[in-house]
DNA sequence: TAAAAAATCACTTGTTCATGTGATTGCAGA
DNA sequence: TCTGCAATCACATGAACAAGTGATTTTTTA
Protein backbone atom coordinates (compact mmCIF):
# COMPACT_ATOMS: atom_id res chain seq x y z
CA UNK A 1 0.00 0.00 0.00
CA UNK A 2 2.57 2.34 -0.59
CA UNK A 3 2.21 5.67 -2.34
CA UNK A 4 4.00 7.48 -4.73
CA UNK A 5 5.75 10.69 -3.55
CA UNK A 6 4.33 13.50 -5.85
CA UNK A 7 0.69 12.62 -4.83
CA UNK A 8 -1.21 14.53 -2.24
CA UNK A 9 -4.25 12.95 -0.86
CA UNK A 10 -7.16 15.27 -0.63
CA UNK A 11 -9.54 14.48 2.20
CA UNK A 12 -13.01 15.55 3.35
CA UNK A 13 -14.50 15.13 6.49
CA UNK A 14 -18.64 14.91 7.03
CA UNK A 15 -19.13 14.10 11.22
CA UNK A 16 -21.46 15.40 13.12
CA UNK A 17 -19.66 15.29 16.35
CA UNK A 18 -17.74 18.56 16.34
CA UNK A 19 -15.11 16.77 18.48
CA UNK A 20 -13.97 14.06 16.55
CA UNK A 21 -14.77 15.98 13.65
CA UNK A 22 -11.66 18.18 15.02
CA UNK A 23 -9.44 15.64 15.31
CA UNK A 24 -10.12 13.62 12.93
CA UNK A 25 -8.90 17.31 11.06
CA UNK A 26 -6.10 17.31 13.19
CA UNK A 27 -5.08 13.25 12.44
CA UNK A 28 -5.23 14.24 8.43
CA UNK A 29 -3.66 17.25 8.35
CA UNK A 30 -0.77 15.78 10.79
CA UNK A 31 -0.38 13.32 8.08
CA UNK A 32 2.15 14.32 5.39
CA UNK A 33 0.84 13.53 1.71
CA UNK A 34 -3.33 14.17 3.03
CA UNK A 35 -4.62 17.82 3.03
CA UNK A 36 -7.57 17.82 4.91
CA UNK A 37 -10.00 20.44 2.23
CA UNK A 38 -13.12 20.29 3.79
CA UNK A 39 -14.62 19.38 7.67
CA UNK A 40 -18.37 19.25 7.41
CA UNK A 41 -20.70 19.01 10.73
CA UNK A 42 -23.17 17.89 8.33
CA UNK A 43 -24.40 16.93 4.33
CA UNK A 44 -26.32 19.87 3.98
CA UNK A 45 -25.96 21.38 0.32
CA UNK A 46 -23.36 18.65 -0.04
CA UNK A 47 -22.84 19.25 -3.68
CA UNK A 48 -21.78 22.72 -2.55
CA UNK A 49 -19.52 21.21 -0.41
CA UNK A 50 -17.50 18.82 -2.42
CA UNK A 51 -17.07 21.53 -4.84
CA UNK A 52 -15.75 23.76 -3.31
CA UNK A 53 -13.24 21.09 -1.35
CA UNK A 54 -12.69 18.89 -4.24
CA UNK A 55 -11.90 16.04 -2.45
CA UNK A 56 -10.23 12.72 -3.47
CA UNK A 57 -11.86 11.15 -0.59
CA UNK A 58 -14.46 11.03 1.23
CA UNK A 59 -14.64 9.97 5.13
CA UNK A 60 -18.51 9.95 6.03
CA UNK A 61 -20.16 9.40 9.49
CA UNK A 62 -22.69 6.96 8.81
CA UNK A 63 -24.92 8.72 11.51
CA UNK A 64 -25.82 12.76 10.81
CA UNK A 65 -28.91 14.69 11.59
CA UNK A 66 -30.42 16.10 8.07
CA UNK A 67 -28.93 14.13 5.59
CA UNK A 68 -27.98 10.59 6.68
CA UNK A 69 -24.60 9.42 5.55
CA UNK A 70 -25.89 6.97 3.05
CA UNK A 71 -28.03 9.28 1.44
CA UNK A 72 -25.12 11.75 1.00
CA UNK A 73 -22.63 8.39 -0.34
CA UNK A 74 -25.52 7.86 -2.87
CA UNK A 75 -25.59 11.00 -4.03
CA UNK A 76 -21.56 11.37 -4.02
CA UNK A 77 -21.85 7.93 -5.93
CA UNK A 78 -23.87 9.07 -8.86
CA UNK A 79 -22.56 12.62 -8.91
CA UNK A 80 -19.04 12.63 -8.17
CA UNK A 81 -18.09 8.43 -9.14
CA UNK A 82 -14.59 9.29 -8.81
CA UNK A 83 -14.48 10.02 -5.45
CA UNK A 84 -14.14 7.24 -3.38
CA UNK A 85 -15.87 7.06 0.35
CA UNK A 86 -14.84 6.11 3.51
CA UNK A 87 -17.95 5.25 5.78
CA UNK A 88 -17.17 5.69 9.67
CA UNK A 89 -19.36 4.39 12.21
CA UNK A 90 -19.69 3.61 15.61
CA UNK A 91 -21.53 0.15 15.47
CA UNK A 92 -21.06 -2.54 12.88
CA UNK A 93 -24.71 -3.51 12.26
CA UNK A 94 -25.28 -5.68 8.87
CA UNK A 95 -28.62 -3.31 7.85
CA UNK A 96 -26.03 0.02 7.41
CA UNK A 97 -23.44 -1.82 6.21
CA UNK A 98 -25.38 -3.54 3.52
CA UNK A 99 -26.99 0.40 2.64
CA UNK A 100 -23.72 1.98 2.57
CA UNK A 101 -22.47 -1.03 0.36
CA UNK A 102 -25.31 -0.82 -1.90
CA UNK A 103 -24.66 3.05 -1.63
CA UNK A 104 -21.14 2.50 -3.07
CA UNK A 105 -19.08 3.15 -0.43
CA UNK A 106 -15.86 1.91 -0.76
CA UNK A 107 -14.72 1.38 2.67
CA UNK A 108 -16.10 0.65 5.97
CA UNK A 109 -14.17 1.53 9.19
CA UNK A 110 -15.38 1.12 12.96
CA UNK A 111 -14.80 5.00 15.26
CA UNK A 112 -12.64 2.59 17.33
CA UNK A 113 -9.98 2.35 14.84
CA UNK A 114 -6.69 3.75 16.26
CA UNK A 115 -5.26 6.34 14.27
CA UNK A 116 -2.66 4.44 12.25
CA UNK A 117 -5.56 1.95 10.39
CA UNK A 118 -7.44 5.19 9.83
CA UNK A 119 -4.55 6.42 8.04
CA UNK A 120 -3.83 3.54 6.59
CA UNK A 121 -7.67 2.98 5.66
CA UNK A 122 -7.65 6.68 3.82
CA UNK A 123 -3.91 5.49 1.60
CA UNK A 124 -5.84 1.97 0.48
CA UNK A 125 -9.35 3.68 -0.19
CA UNK A 126 -7.66 6.55 -2.67
CA UNK A 127 -5.57 3.36 -4.31
CA UNK A 128 -9.05 1.71 -4.97
CA UNK A 129 -8.89 -0.86 -2.23
CA UNK A 130 -11.89 -0.95 0.11
CA UNK A 131 -10.52 -1.45 3.48
CA UNK A 132 -12.69 -2.37 6.49
CA UNK A 133 -12.13 -3.96 9.76
CA UNK A 134 -12.19 -7.28 10.14
CA UNK A 135 -15.57 -7.76 12.05
CA UNK A 136 -17.24 -5.65 9.23
CA UNK A 137 -15.63 -8.19 6.55
CA UNK A 138 -16.85 -10.72 9.01
CA UNK A 139 -20.25 -9.66 8.00
CA UNK A 140 -19.84 -8.78 4.52
CA UNK A 141 -18.83 -12.12 3.76
CA UNK A 142 -21.46 -13.71 5.49
CA UNK A 143 -24.25 -11.81 3.62
CA UNK A 144 -22.58 -13.18 0.52
CA UNK A 145 -22.17 -16.57 1.48
CA UNK A 146 -26.36 -16.04 2.73
CA UNK A 147 -27.08 -14.29 -1.26
CA UNK A 148 -25.52 -18.02 -2.35
CA UNK A 149 -26.61 -20.70 -0.43
CA UNK A 150 -30.21 -19.76 1.49
CA UNK A 151 -31.75 -22.90 -0.15
CA UNK A 152 -30.95 -26.24 -1.19
CA UNK A 153 -31.97 -27.32 2.78
CA UNK A 154 -34.08 -30.10 0.55
CA UNK A 155 -32.01 -33.03 -0.94
CA UNK A 156 -33.38 -32.44 -4.35
CA UNK A 157 -31.79 -34.77 -6.50
CA UNK A 158 -32.80 -34.61 -10.33
CA UNK A 159 -31.27 -36.27 -13.16
CA UNK A 160 -29.65 -34.69 -15.67
CA UNK A 161 -32.38 -34.65 -18.44
CA UNK A 162 -34.67 -33.15 -15.59
CA UNK A 163 -32.58 -30.26 -14.62
CA UNK A 164 -31.98 -29.99 -18.84
CA UNK A 165 -36.15 -29.74 -19.40
CA UNK A 166 -36.01 -27.62 -15.90
CA UNK A 167 -34.54 -25.21 -16.95
CA UNK A 168 -35.83 -24.93 -20.65
CA UNK A 169 -39.25 -24.25 -18.48
CA UNK A 170 -37.32 -21.57 -16.88
CA UNK A 171 -36.73 -20.16 -19.73
CA UNK A 172 -40.22 -19.76 -20.90
CA UNK A 173 -40.51 -22.76 -23.16
CA UNK A 174 -43.58 -24.89 -23.87
CA UNK A 175 -43.95 -28.17 -23.94
CA UNK A 176 -44.07 -28.51 -27.63
CA UNK A 177 -41.01 -26.25 -27.78
CA UNK A 178 -39.14 -28.57 -25.13
CA UNK A 179 -39.92 -31.57 -27.38
CA UNK A 180 -38.14 -29.60 -30.17
CA UNK A 181 -35.42 -28.39 -28.43
CA UNK A 182 -34.56 -32.09 -26.89
CA UNK A 183 -35.30 -34.22 -29.96
CA UNK A 184 -37.87 -36.40 -27.55
CA UNK A 185 -41.64 -36.51 -27.95
CA UNK A 186 -44.48 -34.71 -26.07
CA UNK A 187 -45.33 -37.49 -24.57
CA UNK A 188 -42.29 -37.56 -23.11
CA UNK A 189 -41.68 -33.76 -21.57
CA UNK A 190 -44.98 -34.66 -19.96
CA UNK A 191 -43.28 -37.22 -18.46
CA UNK A 192 -40.33 -36.02 -17.46
CA UNK A 193 -42.28 -32.61 -15.75
CA UNK A 194 -44.29 -34.99 -14.00
CA UNK A 195 -41.53 -36.29 -12.62
CA UNK A 196 -39.81 -33.00 -11.56
CA UNK A 197 -42.95 -32.16 -10.36
CA UNK A 198 -43.22 -34.87 -7.50
CA UNK A 199 -39.14 -34.39 -6.80
CA UNK A 200 -40.57 -31.04 -6.27
CA UNK A 201 -43.53 -31.19 -4.50
CA UNK A 202 -44.84 -28.33 -6.92
CA UNK A 203 -48.00 -29.00 -9.18
CA UNK A 204 -47.64 -26.45 -11.88
CA UNK A 205 -45.08 -24.93 -13.97
CA UNK A 206 -44.87 -21.74 -12.38
CA UNK A 207 -44.00 -22.95 -8.95
CA UNK A 208 -41.85 -25.41 -10.23
CA UNK A 209 -40.28 -22.30 -11.72
CA UNK A 210 -39.99 -20.47 -8.74
CA UNK A 211 -38.55 -23.20 -6.89
CA UNK A 212 -35.63 -23.44 -9.33
CA UNK A 213 -34.79 -20.12 -9.46
CA UNK A 214 -34.92 -19.58 -5.43
CA UNK A 215 -33.19 -22.96 -4.78
CA UNK A 216 -30.42 -22.78 -7.89
CA UNK A 217 -31.44 -25.86 -9.47
CA UNK A 218 -29.93 -25.32 -12.51
CA UNK B 1 -7.71 -7.09 18.18
CA UNK B 2 -5.93 -7.28 21.69
CA UNK B 3 -5.53 -10.73 22.79
CA UNK B 4 -6.37 -12.12 26.15
CA UNK B 5 -2.58 -12.90 27.85
CA UNK B 6 -3.72 -16.73 28.54
CA UNK B 7 -4.41 -17.90 25.20
CA UNK B 8 -2.03 -19.31 22.80
CA UNK B 9 -3.52 -19.60 19.46
CA UNK B 10 -2.73 -22.73 17.49
CA UNK B 11 -2.01 -22.40 14.10
CA UNK B 12 -1.47 -24.99 11.06
CA UNK B 13 0.14 -24.03 7.60
CA UNK B 14 -0.91 -25.57 4.47
CA UNK B 15 1.36 -24.20 1.58
CA UNK B 16 3.23 -26.00 -1.32
CA UNK B 17 5.81 -24.03 -1.69
CA UNK B 18 8.53 -25.60 1.00
CA UNK B 19 10.47 -21.88 1.09
CA UNK B 20 7.14 -20.26 2.09
CA UNK B 21 5.95 -22.83 4.15
CA UNK B 22 8.92 -22.74 6.14
CA UNK B 23 9.25 -18.86 6.69
CA UNK B 24 5.47 -19.09 7.92
CA UNK B 25 6.33 -21.77 10.41
CA UNK B 26 8.87 -19.46 11.86
CA UNK B 27 7.17 -16.33 11.50
CA UNK B 28 4.64 -18.57 13.90
CA UNK B 29 6.88 -19.50 16.33
CA UNK B 30 8.91 -16.48 16.50
CA UNK B 31 5.11 -14.75 17.70
CA UNK B 32 4.64 -14.87 21.48
CA UNK B 33 1.25 -16.79 21.74
CA UNK B 34 0.86 -18.43 18.71
CA UNK B 35 2.11 -22.29 18.12
CA UNK B 36 2.61 -23.33 14.92
CA UNK B 37 1.23 -26.99 15.76
CA UNK B 38 1.83 -28.32 11.76
CA UNK B 39 2.77 -27.31 8.52
CA UNK B 40 2.12 -29.34 5.60
CA UNK B 41 2.62 -29.14 1.89
CA UNK B 42 -0.31 -30.47 0.61
CA UNK B 43 -3.87 -31.56 2.09
CA UNK B 44 -3.50 -34.89 1.44
CA UNK B 45 -5.02 -36.40 4.40
CA UNK B 46 -6.43 -33.62 5.32
CA UNK B 47 -8.41 -35.12 8.43
CA UNK B 48 -5.44 -36.96 9.87
CA UNK B 49 -3.66 -33.80 9.22
CA UNK B 50 -5.86 -31.84 11.44
CA UNK B 51 -6.47 -34.24 14.19
CA UNK B 52 -2.99 -34.53 14.40
CA UNK B 53 -2.31 -30.71 14.62
CA UNK B 54 -5.65 -29.55 16.19
CA UNK B 55 -5.43 -26.19 15.05
CA UNK B 56 -7.77 -23.14 16.05
CA UNK B 57 -6.33 -20.82 13.04
CA UNK B 58 -5.44 -23.14 9.20
CA UNK B 59 -3.67 -20.99 6.82
CA UNK B 60 -4.42 -22.24 3.93
CA UNK B 61 -2.83 -22.03 0.46
CA UNK B 62 -5.43 -21.48 -2.37
CA UNK B 63 -2.99 -23.56 -4.79
CA UNK B 64 -1.88 -26.62 -4.36
CA UNK B 65 -1.20 -29.87 -6.05
CA UNK B 66 -3.12 -32.64 -5.32
CA UNK B 67 -6.13 -31.32 -2.87
CA UNK B 68 -6.42 -27.26 -4.04
CA UNK B 69 -6.96 -24.75 -0.77
CA UNK B 70 -10.60 -24.33 -1.79
CA UNK B 71 -11.66 -28.01 -1.33
CA UNK B 72 -9.83 -28.38 1.66
CA UNK B 73 -11.65 -25.37 2.63
CA UNK B 74 -14.86 -27.29 2.24
CA UNK B 75 -13.92 -30.21 4.02
CA UNK B 76 -12.76 -28.45 6.94
CA UNK B 77 -15.57 -26.01 6.96
CA UNK B 78 -17.90 -29.12 7.16
CA UNK B 79 -15.90 -31.60 9.61
CA UNK B 80 -14.60 -29.09 12.25
CA UNK B 81 -16.96 -25.92 11.63
CA UNK B 82 -14.92 -23.98 14.60
CA UNK B 83 -11.95 -24.20 12.87
CA UNK B 84 -11.67 -20.85 11.09
CA UNK B 85 -9.49 -20.92 7.85
CA UNK B 86 -7.45 -17.74 6.44
CA UNK B 87 -6.42 -18.12 3.04
CA UNK B 88 -3.71 -17.02 1.01
CA UNK B 89 -2.80 -16.90 -2.54
CA UNK B 90 -0.58 -14.70 -4.74
CA UNK B 91 -3.59 -13.29 -7.38
CA UNK B 92 -6.24 -11.70 -6.15
CA UNK B 93 -9.31 -13.05 -8.71
CA UNK B 94 -12.55 -12.92 -8.42
CA UNK B 95 -13.29 -16.45 -8.98
CA UNK B 96 -11.19 -17.74 -6.22
CA UNK B 97 -11.97 -15.28 -4.05
CA UNK B 98 -15.73 -16.08 -4.72
CA UNK B 99 -14.86 -19.86 -4.50
CA UNK B 100 -12.76 -19.23 -1.14
CA UNK B 101 -15.91 -17.57 0.63
CA UNK B 102 -18.33 -19.91 -0.45
CA UNK B 103 -16.33 -22.74 0.88
CA UNK B 104 -16.67 -21.26 3.84
CA UNK B 105 -13.14 -19.83 4.27
CA UNK B 106 -13.07 -16.75 7.16
CA UNK B 107 -10.17 -14.66 5.67
CA UNK B 108 -8.21 -13.65 2.94
CA UNK B 109 -4.70 -11.92 2.03
CA UNK B 110 -2.26 -11.91 -0.09
CA UNK B 111 1.08 -13.46 0.28
CA UNK B 112 2.96 -10.38 -0.51
CA UNK B 113 1.50 -8.90 2.81
CA UNK B 114 3.64 -8.24 5.70
CA UNK B 115 4.81 -9.97 8.88
CA UNK B 116 3.10 -7.57 10.48
CA UNK B 117 0.11 -8.10 8.77
CA UNK B 118 0.29 -11.58 8.57
CA UNK B 119 -0.06 -11.70 12.24
CA UNK B 120 -2.50 -9.01 12.94
CA UNK B 121 -4.79 -11.28 10.27
CA UNK B 122 -3.94 -14.55 12.03
CA UNK B 123 -5.22 -12.55 15.53
CA UNK B 124 -8.74 -11.17 13.80
CA UNK B 125 -9.32 -14.62 11.99
CA UNK B 126 -9.03 -16.37 15.73
CA UNK B 127 -11.08 -13.60 17.15
CA UNK B 128 -14.22 -14.25 14.63
CA UNK B 129 -13.72 -11.43 12.11
CA UNK B 130 -12.73 -11.30 8.58
CA UNK B 131 -9.42 -10.14 7.80
CA UNK B 132 -8.47 -9.19 4.16
CA UNK B 133 -6.72 -7.00 2.08
CA UNK B 134 -8.05 -3.62 0.92
CA UNK B 135 -7.90 -5.09 -2.86
CA UNK B 136 -9.74 -8.30 -2.04
CA UNK B 137 -12.61 -6.07 0.00
CA UNK B 138 -12.92 -4.45 -2.86
CA UNK B 139 -13.83 -7.29 -4.78
CA UNK B 140 -15.97 -8.71 -2.26
CA UNK B 141 -18.12 -5.27 -2.17
CA UNK B 142 -18.04 -5.23 -5.83
CA UNK B 143 -19.70 -8.67 -5.82
CA UNK B 144 -22.16 -7.70 -3.61
CA UNK B 145 -23.19 -5.14 -5.26
CA UNK B 146 -23.96 -6.75 -8.60
CA UNK B 147 -26.24 -9.48 -6.80
CA UNK B 148 -28.50 -6.59 -5.87
CA UNK B 149 -28.01 -4.34 -9.32
CA UNK B 150 -28.76 -6.55 -12.02
CA UNK B 151 -31.92 -5.70 -13.21
CA UNK B 152 -34.89 -3.19 -13.85
CA UNK B 153 -32.88 -2.09 -16.96
CA UNK B 154 -36.38 -1.99 -18.51
CA UNK B 155 -38.59 0.72 -17.35
CA UNK B 156 -42.17 -1.25 -16.71
CA UNK B 157 -44.60 0.34 -14.52
CA UNK B 158 -47.31 -2.07 -13.02
CA UNK B 159 -50.20 -1.18 -11.73
CA UNK B 160 -50.53 -1.61 -7.72
CA UNK B 161 -52.84 -4.23 -8.57
CA UNK B 162 -51.36 -6.17 -10.95
CA UNK B 163 -48.32 -6.11 -8.77
CA UNK B 164 -50.78 -7.92 -6.38
CA UNK B 165 -51.33 -10.10 -8.96
CA UNK B 166 -47.84 -10.69 -10.35
CA UNK B 167 -47.23 -11.69 -6.56
CA UNK B 168 -49.25 -14.41 -6.17
CA UNK B 169 -48.51 -15.59 -9.66
CA UNK B 170 -45.14 -16.04 -8.71
CA UNK B 171 -46.16 -17.67 -5.27
CA UNK B 172 -47.56 -20.76 -7.81
CA UNK B 173 -51.42 -19.52 -7.43
CA UNK B 174 -53.72 -20.24 -9.86
CA UNK B 175 -56.18 -17.72 -11.89
CA UNK B 176 -59.13 -19.40 -9.67
CA UNK B 177 -56.92 -19.04 -6.10
CA UNK B 178 -55.90 -15.30 -7.06
CA UNK B 179 -59.62 -14.33 -7.70
CA UNK B 180 -60.54 -16.09 -4.26
CA UNK B 181 -57.98 -13.93 -2.53
CA UNK B 182 -58.84 -10.58 -4.31
CA UNK B 183 -61.73 -10.90 -4.08
CA UNK B 184 -62.75 -10.55 -7.71
CA UNK B 185 -64.09 -12.87 -10.51
CA UNK B 186 -61.57 -14.82 -12.35
CA UNK B 187 -62.56 -13.10 -15.34
CA UNK B 188 -60.80 -10.02 -13.69
CA UNK B 189 -57.86 -11.76 -12.92
CA UNK B 190 -57.91 -13.21 -16.27
CA UNK B 191 -58.12 -9.44 -17.60
CA UNK B 192 -55.35 -8.31 -15.49
CA UNK B 193 -52.72 -10.87 -16.23
CA UNK B 194 -53.21 -9.70 -19.98
CA UNK B 195 -52.59 -6.65 -19.18
CA UNK B 196 -49.40 -7.71 -17.15
CA UNK B 197 -48.13 -10.49 -19.90
CA UNK B 198 -48.53 -7.07 -22.29
CA UNK B 199 -46.33 -4.86 -20.47
CA UNK B 200 -43.80 -7.49 -19.34
CA UNK B 201 -43.86 -8.35 -23.20
CA UNK B 202 -44.48 -12.37 -21.85
CA UNK B 203 -47.22 -14.90 -23.42
CA UNK B 204 -46.85 -17.40 -20.44
CA UNK B 205 -47.15 -17.61 -16.67
CA UNK B 206 -43.86 -18.99 -15.86
CA UNK B 207 -42.07 -16.38 -18.40
CA UNK B 208 -44.01 -13.73 -16.15
CA UNK B 209 -42.61 -14.99 -12.69
CA UNK B 210 -39.07 -15.09 -14.25
CA UNK B 211 -38.82 -12.32 -15.14
CA UNK B 212 -40.85 -10.73 -12.18
CA UNK B 213 -38.47 -12.55 -9.88
CA UNK B 214 -35.53 -11.68 -11.94
CA UNK B 215 -36.06 -7.90 -12.19
CA UNK B 216 -37.50 -7.87 -8.66
CA UNK B 217 -40.75 -6.42 -9.46
CA UNK B 218 -42.33 -7.48 -6.64
C1' DT C 1 -25.56 -60.27 -12.98
C1' DA C 2 -29.75 -58.78 -11.13
C1' DA C 3 -32.11 -54.87 -9.50
C1' DA C 4 -32.82 -50.00 -9.63
C1' DA C 5 -32.91 -45.72 -11.84
C1' DA C 6 -33.24 -42.90 -15.89
C1' DA C 7 -35.03 -41.98 -20.37
C1' DT C 8 -38.13 -42.83 -23.70
C1' DC C 9 -42.98 -43.16 -25.72
C1' DA C 10 -48.30 -43.62 -25.77
C1' DC C 11 -53.10 -42.65 -24.62
C1' DT C 12 -56.66 -40.31 -21.92
C1' DT C 13 -59.29 -36.98 -19.24
C1' DG C 14 -60.52 -32.97 -17.14
C1' DT C 15 -58.54 -28.49 -16.00
C1' DT C 16 -56.25 -24.37 -16.70
C1' DC C 17 -54.51 -20.95 -19.50
C1' DA C 18 -53.95 -17.34 -23.28
C1' DT C 19 -56.17 -14.34 -26.10
C1' DG C 20 -59.75 -11.79 -28.41
C1' DT C 21 -63.58 -8.76 -28.05
C1' DG C 22 -66.35 -5.83 -25.54
C1' DA C 23 -68.49 -3.21 -21.59
C1' DT C 24 -69.02 -0.37 -17.11
C1' DT C 25 -67.40 2.49 -13.40
C1' DG C 26 -64.59 5.88 -11.14
C1' DC C 27 -60.83 8.89 -10.72
C1' DA C 28 -57.09 12.09 -12.04
C1' DG C 29 -54.86 15.16 -15.10
C1' DA C 30 -54.85 18.32 -19.34
C1' DT D 1 -65.05 18.85 -19.19
C1' DC D 2 -63.08 15.52 -21.88
C1' DT D 3 -59.65 11.96 -22.04
C1' DG D 4 -57.26 8.25 -20.54
C1' DC D 5 -56.14 4.85 -17.33
C1' DA D 6 -57.12 1.45 -13.79
C1' DA D 7 -60.14 -1.87 -12.16
C1' DT D 8 -63.89 -4.53 -12.75
C1' DC D 9 -66.78 -8.14 -15.18
C1' DA D 10 -68.45 -11.31 -19.16
C1' DC D 11 -68.26 -14.78 -22.92
C1' DA D 12 -65.92 -17.76 -26.06
C1' DT D 13 -62.47 -20.79 -28.13
C1' DG D 14 -58.53 -23.40 -29.01
C1' DA D 15 -54.19 -24.54 -27.06
C1' DA D 16 -51.52 -26.02 -23.25
C1' DC D 17 -51.10 -28.35 -19.17
C1' DA D 18 -51.48 -31.86 -15.02
C1' DA D 19 -52.05 -36.30 -13.70
C1' DG D 20 -53.06 -41.17 -14.13
C1' DT D 21 -51.72 -45.63 -16.11
C1' DG D 22 -48.73 -48.45 -18.45
C1' DA D 23 -44.72 -49.98 -21.26
C1' DT D 24 -39.85 -50.43 -23.39
C1' DT D 25 -34.96 -49.64 -23.48
C1' DT D 26 -30.69 -48.30 -21.71
C1' DT D 27 -27.54 -47.21 -18.07
C1' DT D 28 -25.97 -47.41 -13.39
C1' DT D 29 -25.08 -49.51 -9.38
C1' DA D 30 -25.20 -52.77 -5.67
Amino acid sequence: MSLSNEVTIRVAVFEDNEQLLESLHQLIEATIKFICTGAFSNAQHLEKKIAQSNPDVVIMDIDMPGINGIDAVSILHIKYPHIRVLMQTVFDDNDKIFAAIRAGASGYILKKSSSAKIIEAIVDTYNGGAPMTPSVAEKVLNMLRYQNQNAQAENINLSEREKEILTLLVKGKSYKMIAAECFISIDTVNSHIKNIYEKLHVHSKSEAVVKAINQKLI
